[in-house]
DNA sequence: ACCATATATATAATATTTCACATATAGTTT
DNA sequence: AAACTATATGTGAAATATTATATATATGGT
């Protein structure tokens, strides 16, 4: 069952899905408390919008410990792969993408897998 | 005042906008009754649709005659064109944007500009 | 001037999406 | 096992998008 077109793009349309997954796309994975804190939103919306995102396979999820990290699903089509990638480079030094990502880098106790 | 990439998303989150983008990106250029026809919708939702795409920036409209001719603007970010003609690239080929392009050759009477 | 055709728009009804808030679940630590 | 943390989900309200229908506008032809 590949992502469709539809899908694809009903996942983008909303702006905080799309910050959070340019995003992502950055950096690879990234949890949930990370891109609430990063994107300024409550947990719950942010939950929310990544469901929405993983259900149309988009993203992939990962338990680790009590956080889940979310990354690109790697299986999407070669043109949907670089929709992403041309829609991150155009996009990532401009704001609010590139405040997202700054906001990310100054979190204090950041989690990640080293440490655990 | 640059396309924004909410804007194109937004645009592109429904599935008859994308129809529509797709064929107008295969073909240059199309009137209303061309994608009326083409995509089965009445003519008053194929006009609001291209509304919708003209005000985010990304169609332009050119009367000729009774006919409104609506294009790809040509100012948009190069990484929107990428992203235009890697999803038409990605999907022209399957259902429903084969059938489209389809139905729009086998419509009659079709105007166009050499015939006026 | 009148009629016909193509397209646009107004408006109200409907459907869909999103959010706020509360609560549930799963894993960790003590 | 109880308390704690991170994340997910249920639910109703609010906001937003879409459609159907009717009507308006613009152009061309007679």
């Amino acid at each position: 069952m590949t992502l469709q077109a539809d899908d694809l793009y009903a996942a983008l349309s909303h702006p905080m899905r799309l910050r959070a997954l340019v995003l992502i796309n950055q950096l690879d994975e990234l949890c949930v408390c990370e891109l609430t804190h990063a994107l300024g939103l409550a947990q719950p919306v942010i939950s929310r919008h990544l469901a929405q995102l993983k259900e149309k396979g988009l993203l992939l999820a990962r338990r680790q410990g009590l956080w889940i990290y979310y990354r690109i699903n790697d299986d999407i089509p070669t043109w949907v792969k670089t929709v992403i990638q041309m829609t991150t480079e155009g996009i990532s030094a401009t704001p609010p993408y590139q405040d997202d990502r700054l906001a990310l880098e100054s979190m204090s106790d950041r989690p990640n897998q080293t440490c655990c």
